[in-house]
DNA sequence: TCAGTCGTAACCATAGTTGTTACAGCTACT
DNA sequence: AGTAGCTGTAACAACTATGGTTACGACTGA
């Protein structure tokens, strides 16, 4: 499986944003973030441009530019930020159709969808556990 | 997220060599299950010497030659099978080491290791808790 | 010996992710 | 007005994973 940080970069720029609010600035620029990402301004940028169609962050133009939180941290959890950058399931049928006059070829694609369909709840479960108020508050107990 | 069929493919090898030794036959050579997975053979036997490898299958060579399971159907989860083939995590950490200067880019790596740690627990509990016997039932069963 | 199949290498095509450069558009500030 | 600074997005390259295909040596029952 190819092992993405999408979700992990996503919830690295929210918590960033958050934190920087917090310490009293309006809006934080895609370049500061991808300073502590240690990535391309573009790649926030890219990635901010998603999280903002699903409503999670807002964006300012023009001088004294950047971003900001649309809600709350914690008001936010991992689950929204994987809905909004993560565009698939984690897996997919059979590519091809299978040969429809084989008993399993023909039955195996419904059994396995509702097996992932479960799996997919179980993930989301989880990832609806975790707010970024959780992440930010873990991330300040470590240090 | 890069949707794979790594698993739905290799459950449907197994459970079909499950169904054809039920039937009485000592191996499934690649090329029949190739036919019923609708691709190539050489695709089927690369997967297959992964389950191999596992220890979920065996395989005898010469004439009369095919794979044979190495143990039954109900006694193969899917959890078993997802160990075989899938490489990585769902979910990764950054590519590139972020700024330890910053206290998010310092704090957020374990975080969010823990919380992916939860998920792949979640994850691997759901695919442990189907076997490829029940696969076989529900394929059966819907025919 | 030979036919049939495994085991595996090699190569190509496709797709997703990430990094990078470039540039048009917007707006607070001077 | 003009400008500086940042967003928004296109374009392209590099890398990786997956899947399809051809090819061929290795093995073994008949």
């Amino acid at each position: 499986m190819s092992a993405n940080s999408r979700l992990t970069v996503a919830a690295h720029a929210l918590t960033w944003i958050g934190l920087y609010q917090r310490r009293g600035h309006e809006v934080a620029t895609s370049e500061q973030i991808a300073t502590s990402v240690n990535t391309n301004p573009v790649v926030i940028r890219r990635l901010l441009a998603e999280l903002s169609k699903a409503g999670l962050v807002d964006s300012r133009r023009g001088a004294g530019a950047g971003w900001m939180l649309a809600r709350g941290l914690a008001a936010i959890t991992l689950l929204d930020v994987y809905r909004a950058v993560e565009p698939g399931p984690v897996f997919a049928l059979h590519r091809a159709t299978p040969d429809p006059e084989c008993v399993v070829g023909h039955g195996i694609g419904p059994v396995m969808a509702a097996v992932y369909d479960d799996v997919e709840t179980a993930l989301r479960r989880e990832l609806a556990g975790t707010t970024l108020e959780d992440v930010l508050r873990d991330v300040l107990k470590a240090a």
